[in-house]
DNA sequence: GCCGTTTTCGGCCCGACTGTTTTCAGTCG
C-alpha cells in the first residue's frame, strides 16, 4: 500500500486548512488541496520519486515538490510546523463540525480562546456565544447538531483506516520468526463500516517475540498492557490494537471467537452447550472430559457444531444461524464475481486520471467491462457541456476492447434535481450506454417530496442506477429522509438498480438498507465511484458491505455477463 | 502555489443555500 502518499496527502491538506484558518490566500489553500488529492490518488509510491518525478504529478510544482522531499527526508516540513505553532490542533478539529468552517473556527479561537470541540460544546451550553458576531441562535443549534453527529461516530475509526493499519501490523508480525499464522479478526474482518479497535491473532508456539514486536513497532505510541497471552497498544493515531497469540492447534477456534459479533458468539456457544460441548478461543471441548473435539480450522469448529462455515461478514446474528441450520446460507458475492465497475470518473470532471489511464488500470484488474460516468452539467462546478461529453464518447469508442479485450460503456453520473429531474433531456440521455443518477443537493426536502423525487428517477427509462442512494457520509452526514419502502418497491417495479457505493466514507446503501431492499427483489450495482486509480481497489469495501447485506452474485448486475447486463440496461425496453 | 491552444502574469470551479452582519459572508458540493 502507498502509505507515504496518504501521509503526504494528510499533511498537505492540513497545511491547506491552516492557511484557510489563518486567512491566507484562498487560491493558495486550494492549490495545496489539489496537490494533496493528486498525491493521495497517485498510483506510484512517492517515496520512490525525486523532486523532478514529483513535479510530474499534476498540481505539484517546485514549492510543493520541495516540501514533499523535505518530508520524505526528515519526517516533517518546517513551513507546516510553523503554522501549527500558531494554531492549536483543536481549532482545525473544529472545522470537522458540519456548517463550521475555517472563518468561524478562527473567530471562536481569537475571541473566546476556544480550541477544542468539547470547549465549544461547553461554551454553547453556557451561552458564552451570545454576543459573538455571526453566531445567532440558529447557527448555535446547527453547531450543536453537528457535534452530535461527530460524536455518534463515537471515536470509532473508518473501515479503510483500520484496514490499512491492520494489514501493516499483520505484515510485520507475519515476518517474526516462529509465526505459523497471522490475521486480523473482529469487526474489521466482518467489514463493519467503523471499527472500535483492531484485533490481531497469531498462531505460534511461543508468544513472547510477537508481544515484543507489537510493542516495539514504530507506529506504537503507548503500551496499554503487555502480557504472555495478550498485548494491547495504542498507535500514534490513537487506535487500540489487541494482539492474542494462540497455540497453532487453536487457530480456527481463536478466529471464530474473535471474529463473531457478541450476539453471534452467544448463539454458537449456546448451540455448543446444548450438545454437551464448550466453546472458547482455544477450541471446542467435550464439557465433561474437557477433551478437544475441534479447533484447528474455522470449518472444523462450525462443522462439529452442525453448521456450515459462515462467512465473517454474516456473523452478526441477523438470521445467519437459522439460515445455516436450514441449509439456506446465501452464497454471498465476492470480489472475484465482479466483472466490471459501473460508476467511475476521469479528469474530464473531478477525477484525477485521464480516460486512458483509468481504462488501462481497470483492464489490469481483469474486468470484462468498465463504465466511464463523468458528472453531468447540473453539478455546475464541473462545467460539463454536450460537446465535451460527446467528444469523450468518441474516445471511449476508440478505446473499446483495446485493453485485454475489455469492453467500455459510456455513461454519466446525472444530478437529481429537487423534483427528480435530471441534467439532460430524454433524447440526449438515450445516447448513453448507462446513466447513474445521484442526489448532490437539496438534502432536506421532507419525506414525501424526497420519496417522489426518487420514484420519478426510477420511472425515467434512461436511468438504470441510483448512485449513493441515501447520500449519507459515515459519521458526517445523516441519510436523506425518504419512504425507502416505496423507493425500493419502485426500483423493483421499474428495473432500476441501487448502488452499493464502495467509497469507505459512503458505503451507501449500507448493509441494513440492502437487507430491506433485497426483500423487494431490487437489483444492485457494487461500484467504486473511483476518482483516481487507487480508488478502484475500494471495491473490496463495497463487496464487504454487499455481503453484509446478504447479496449473492444473482442480485448484483455487475457480476453478470455483458450480454445480460445490456439487457438489464435497456430497462424493460427492446 | 500552480498553470499556460492565455506561455512568466493573471487567472484559478460556480452557484445555491443559510443565517443574519438588512446587503452579504460563510459553507458546501
Amino acid at each position: 500500500m502507498a502509505r507515504p502518499n496518504e501521509e503526504v496527502e494528510g499533511l498537505l491538506q492540513e497545511y491547506a486548512d491552516l492557511i484557510a484558518i489563518t486567512g491566507g490566500d484562498a487560491f493558495k489553500a486550494r492549490a495545496y488541496e489539489k496537490a494533496a488529492r493528486a498525491i493521495g490518488g497517485h498510483p506510484v509510491d512517492i517515496s520512490r520519486l525525486d523532486a523532478e518525478g514529483l513535479r510530474e504529478i499534476p498540481h505539484v510544482g517546485r514549492s510543493i515538490a520541495d516540501k514533499v522531499v523535505e518530508y520524505l527526508r526528515t519526517g516533517s516540513v518546517s513551513a507546516v510546523e510553523e503554522r501549527r505553532s500558531k494554531i492549536p490542533a483543536g481549532v482545525r478539529a473544529l472545522t470537522a463540525i458540519p456548517t463550521l468552517g475555517p472563518k468561524k473556527a478562527l473567530r471562536l479561537y481569537e475571541d473566546l480562546h476556544i480550541s477544542s470541540v468539547d470547549e465549544l460544546a461547553a461554551a454553547i451550553e453556557a451561552d458564552a456565544l451570545h454576543d459573538l458576531k455571526g453566531f445567532g441562535a440558529k447557527t448555535q443549534e446547527n453547531i450543536l447538531h453537528g457535534i452530535t453527529l461527530l460524536r455518534q461516530a463515537g471515536g470509532r475509526i473508518p473501515l479503510h483506516v483500520a484496514m490499512r493499519d491492520a494489514e501493516d501490523i499483520v505484515g510485520e508480525l507475519s515476518a517474526v520468526k516462529g509465526c505459523r499464522r497471522c490475521a486480523y479478526a473482529g469487526s474489521l474482518r466482518r467489514m463493519r463500516e467503523t471499527i472500535g479497535d483492531i484485533d490481531v491473532l497469531v498462531a505460534a508456539a511461543r508468544s513472547g517475540p510477537f508481544m515484543d514486536a507489537l510493542a516495539g513497532l514504530p507506529s506504537t505510541a503507548e503500551v496499554i498492557a503487555h502480557g504472555a497471552k495478550k498485548t494491547s497498544v495504542r498507535t500514534a493515531q490513537g487506535i487500540q490494537v489487541d494482539l492474542r497469540v494462540l497455540p497453532p492447534d487453536s487457530w480456527g477456534a481463536g478466529l471464530v471467537y474473535f471474529t463473531g459479533s457478541k450476539a453471534h458468539n452467544i448463539r454458537i456457544r449456546t448451540i455448543a452447550v446444548r450438545q454437551g460441548l464448550k466453546l472458547s478461543e482455544y477450541g471446542l471441548f467435550d464439557a465433561e472430559s474437557e477433551e478437544s473435539v475441534a479447533s484447528r480450522t474455522e470449518e472444523d469448529v462450525y462443522e462439529r457444531l452442525g453448521l456450515p462455515w459462515i462467512p465473517p461478514t454474516l456473523r452478526e446474528d441477523r438470521g445467519e444461524i437459522e439460515a445455516a441450520l436450514g441449509g439456506e446460507l446465501p452464497e454471498v458475492v465476492t470480489e472475484r464475481d465482479i466483472r466490471g465497475d459501473l460508476h467511475t470518473h476521469t479528469d474530464l470532471t473531478d477525477g484525477l486520471a485521464s480516460l486512458e489511464t483509468m481504462v488501462q488500470a481497470a483492464a489490469e484488474r481483469g474486468y470484462a467491462y468498465f463504465a466511464v460516468t463523468d458528472h453531468a452539467p447540473g453539478l455546475a462546478m464541473q462545467r460539463m457541456t454536450d460537446e465535451k461529453i460527446l467528444a469523450q464518447r468518441e474516445q471511449v469508442r476508440a478505446l473499446d476492447g483495446v485493453h485485454r479485450g475489455m469492453r467500455l460503456l459510456h455513461g454519466t453520473e446525472l444530478n437529481i434535481g429537487p423534483k427528480g429531474e435530471v441534467d439532460w433531456p430524454d433524447e440526449f440521455l438515450a445516447g448513453f450506454d448507462l446513466c447513474v443518477a445521484s442526489v448532490h443537493s437539496h438534502f432536506d426536502l421532507g419525506r414525501a417530496a424526497m420519496t417522489r423525487r426518487f420514484v420519478r428517477v426510477c420511472e425515467n427509462p434512461h436511468i438504470q442506477i441510483i448512485g449513493h442512494p441515501t447520500t449519507r457520509l459515515v459519521g458526517k452526514r445523516p441519510p436523506v429522509d425518504a419512504d425507502w419502502d416505496e423507493v425500493f418497491a419502485a426500483c423493483a417495479r421499474t428495473g432500476t438498480a441501487l448502488e452499493v457505493n464502495a467509497q469507505p466514507d459512503r458505503l451507501d446503501l449500507c448493509d441494513e438498507e440492502i437487507l430491506r431492499a433485497r426483500e423487494y427483489g431490487v437489483k444492485f450495482a457494487v461500484n467504486t465511484d473511483a476518482h483516481c486509480v487507487p480508488h478502484l481497489a475500494c471495491l473490496r469495501f463495497g463487496v464487504g458491505t454487499a455481503q453484509r447485506g446478504w447479496l449473492t452474485a444473482k442480485d448484483v448486475v455487475n457480476t453478470w455477463p455483458l450480454s445480460r447486463l445490456r439487457r438489464f440496461l435497456r430497462k424493460g425496453g427492446a
